[in-house]
DNA sequence: ATTCAGTTTAACCATTTGGTTAAATGTAAG
DNA sequence: CTTACATTTAACCAAATGGTTAAACTGAAT
């Protein structure tokens, strides 16, 4: 074996990403990059030509890092209420202490949306997921008023990411302290699928 | 009058924040501000000492610059229903062409969360409005479940920015052209306001 | 023992970038 | 006209930054 390739490479890709997705794109220093991974700037060009094929290497993989086990759930053979449940808890869990994992995503495809690319084939199971197909069951069934997928899939999203993302301004704002807004994300667990639910419920 | 000092002084901080809000503070360029103001970096820094400078005045006007018009909402003599049908109507149009403010907003928050100060005043009308009041009463008079303020605001505001922040990703995984996602905003401003009412209404 | 990729060291380079300076010009007001 | 600030021009500076290079060293594999 030729030593410790393979380690040196995930040892570079790991600071990197921890630096990249704090700094973003134009905020990240390849030194700093180089001292996180406790090597030195020229076996780190060794590995990455530069930068942007650095941070191209790291953000194609952010997202399908944390987006398959998503889909998981949503494919399992749950029930939908248990399906809304896991999915917001497993959301929350996953961000609740790297919330600046989203606020990167979004600021870099707002920079450079080509960069979507990487991500669509991703979300793409969401769309084609067996609770989509639950759902569709359901309004077809008279069970659930019908809504398109678009909005559903957004609502849910934009509820679970939200709290996330605004989390030192919500704190700010309503004054809490850690532990209170690790509570008021544990409400939202129970929340957000109550909310979701009574929204395509039929009376 | 000393010539056009104040329309100079103007004519940065328009230039400064197209630019700041589009590429973030470390992305923007001096050189490039002054271009988009029309004049040279000799004179930028003759206003304006240095970089951070400029961006801390931008930074603390970008939020007070829209949420006024919110807490008038809020604060108006109308019912529940329509408050929040203009709260989220006017939320839409004013960002559906800029969603790159509030994007910018939640990462220079998340670079550096000091910078909240100049922001939470211009949230604690929020919760404090004639709104708020009015849910409270309906709390009290048993027409509404009993809800956090907290929840009820993350709620609104969540469903309101994160559309228009994920524009780019949704129009992808959802292939739609511009005139639909329109359509599809245009759809948010009627669900929002009804999802909303929905999950605190007593049946 | 030799080979060869991995790694370090350390100097170095070119460019970008924030910021400064000085001199000249413009322009409105007293 | 003179004063005083606004503005331009254009050169310049220093630091930061991305990236390179060459030489030496390490350590496993042949």
């Amino acid at each position: 074996m030729v030593k410790t390739k393979v380690d040196s490479e995930e040892l570079i890709l790991d600071a990197a990403r921890k630096v990249f997705t704090r700094k973003g794109m134009t905020g990240a220093r390849m030194q700093e990059i180089a001292d996180e991974a406790g090597i030195n700037k020229a076996l780190l060009h060794y590995y990455f030509r530069n930068k942007k094929q650095l941070f191209d290497a790291i953000f194609d993989d952010v997202f399908p890092r944390f987006i398959p086990a998503l889909i998981q759930i949503l494919n399992s053979d749950n029930s939908i209420e248990e399906k809304l449940s896991h999915f917001v808890s497993h959301y929350i869990d996953e961000f609740s202490h790297k919330a600046y994992i989203p606020v990167f995503i979004l600021n870099e495809i707002h920079q450079n949306p080509e960069r979507l690319a990487s991500m669509s084939m991703a979300i793409e199971g969401m769309k084609t997921s067996r609770f989509m197909v639950q759902i569709s069951e359901g309004i077809e069934t008279g069970l659930y008023h019908p809504i398109k997928p678009a909005h559903l899939l957004s609502n849910l999203i934009s509820l679970s990411v939200f709290p996330l993302i605004s989390q030192p301004l919500l704190t700010r704002v309503f004054q809490m302290d850690d532990k209170e807004y690790m509570q008021f994300l544990e409400e939202k667990k129970k929340l957000i699928p109550e909310l979701i639910l009574e929204s395509i419920k039929r009376n």
